[in-house]
DNA sequence: GATGAATGAGACTTCATTCAT
DNA sequence: TATGAATGAAGTCTCATTCAT
């Protein structure tokens, strides 16, 4: 008798695909359970053993997300000079991603202002937001450090910059036809302009 | 015989009010009608008398509530001299409103995924973002074209400013400790010193 | 000062015309009460002083049909000589009767079908039907006694014949392709054939 | 590990079931769900898990009713030697399902007057009304064809015998007193003399 | 007499979740 | 582990009827 192999995490990563899918597709609050089951091929009560609701699905469908595409933009940045490229580079990335999960920032939104309890669910986003701001806080500090960017409060600069990002992703969902990439630059060469130091080159 | 005073508007209002309470205060979804008909002292179908269902209650609600603020920002800007001074007055109006209907965004976008007729809908944000666009695009126009700011893609910046604003109303829902006036001006001005044109002073 | 002429009647007959515009048009329980406010003109007030309910409406409109026929169909009948010619007469007038208003045996029969208190409802449609019947009846027994016709059991026979042409006009309400016309004169053909005492002229 | 039995058409018969003495007893419209969900012990959403509206339920009872019916009578009218001999039956089967399933006729009409899509409805009575035209006509052809009934438009008479015993269902659901028996054998014998062809034997 | 705003009970349906097998 | 039938609370909206003016 060999003991069946251990399925739980192959079951656990097509449920995450498959929620994703649909909550991409048709959002958080017409997505429903019965979307998943079908989406995912697995049975209802499968969903229930390795999650123990909807929002369970959610949040752990958005981490799986999140970790993957941290990972990827990291790579990325890392590859880069200055502090200049490093934030085009950002931005490029924050524009793929509001293209290939289309509409991220919406559902989280969505998936808070629905929220019954919205305390707890602060906590969860707050989280995955100081990641974020982390690594592009450390950016901007990196370029004021090293004299190319004026001394500014990169803390703060950061929070908006990824508020303007997130919000973006935001406005694409509800008008698919703006151009996020001109927009982007158009943002981003104005904010370098007003971030290098005198007499710096970029 | 005196005519008996036409109370519609009166009702309607009363309705309105009560619906934006209730919708700020739990969101779209988990607002109910009696929800509102509890906060209205209201019966059920006298907001069915005066709105045809949810979904146009809160049309309303929002259209009304963004026509008051509309009208005074508008007032606010028109007291500006220069461009830059109306940046920074637009901005402190976005954070106070942000500040005041906590949450409006999440309304948007709640609002929006919920919708049977995503694009129905999306006509009706479309119009209100586009006059919010406009107004902005204006400010930034008129700067370029006095030669106080460089030549800038008025239109794409706009939109990401509008995006950072309203990206900044979400965060701040869900991390109310965000300090949004240290954020803001922080952002406006490193964007001005972008903006502002070489040998002008602001 | 005159005393303003009495309305009362003009009222009612307006409401009850109406009511019937709207009854055959969408049904006894697809019309509502603001439908028939819309068609009179009237306000919903003024329908409730005149009728006490919707049922009400209906049993007046039904009544007021019900004489207006009946009095024209007796003036045809009294036109005629023999009592095969006052069957095929009568015949018309019934076919003529469902096509005028339009799916009139379906509003009895749903009408009833949906009563709460269908005990109470009976009685008023069995005095109608009896009505009717006596006439026919009498056709049926004049034959009977001039000899014209066998000796048939002929209050048995009137309600099958009655019978028939309801369930004619019910049939064409539902399916209004049935050459009613036709249908009818195959019935009393063959009815007469069986009807007429052997060596008689019809 | 025995396979779970299947419960399906079980279940589905016991709705069935309870749907239709529900639908007898009160009507179509003011049968409500729950009404179905006491009578048929399960729950509103074991309904739902079998019967998508309440208007599928009603179609699946009426067509599991008319199905029972049908090959009952068809049993019967199998058995009989001559086409009088087997309108003589066919007029008792009908009679007896009149007595049997009070009030179906008031359902027929009541559920096509409410329905928001008649002409979707009325696909789903005529299928089940040519499938008893056309036995009935067959059988008036059998006697002509065999120069035992006099040449008549059998369709077109067929047409009226149903709606005379559809009527009578009506009728006797409104007088409850009437003899169907004896009317319906007045109404039958009187036809039968003039359908059989001239020196026939019946 | 007449108006029409207001009432509120009640209907159908959805869907996250559970649990016997 | 896995299934999918079953649950039932909760939601939106309709509409006959009432009543202050």
């Amino acid at each position: 008798m060999t003991p069946r192999p251990d399925v739980s995490e192959e079951r656990r990563a097509q449920i995450i695909e498959a929620a994703l899918a649909c909550f991409t597709r048709k959002g958080y609050a017409n997505t429903t359970m019965d979307d998943i089951v079908a989406e995912s091929g697995l049975s209802k009560g499968a969903i229930y053993w390795y999650f123990k609701s909807k929002d369970d699905v959610f949040q752990a469908a958005f981490t799986s997300m999140f970790e993957a595409v941290s990972a990827e933009s990291m790579t990325a940045l890392q590859a880069c000079e200055t502090a200049a490229e490093r934030l085009r580079v950002g931005a490029q990335t924050m524009v793929s991603l509001a293209r290939d999960i289309e509409g991220y920032f919406g559902l989280i939104v969505e998936f808070w202002a629905q929220s019954e309890n919205r305390d707890e669910v602060m906590g969860f986003w707050a989280e995955m937001l100081a990641q974020y701001h982390q690594v592009i806080a450390a950016i901007l500090e990196g370029g004021v450090q090293t004299g190319k960017f004026r001394p500014v409060d990169a803390s703060a600069l950061t929070w908006m910059i990824m508020a303007a990002y997130d919000g973006l992703a935001a406005y694409n969902m509800m008008m698919p036809d703006l151009d996020m990439d001109k927009i982007s630059e158009a943002f981003i060469e104005t904010l370098l302009k007003g971030l290098v130091a005198d007499g710096e080159p970029e």
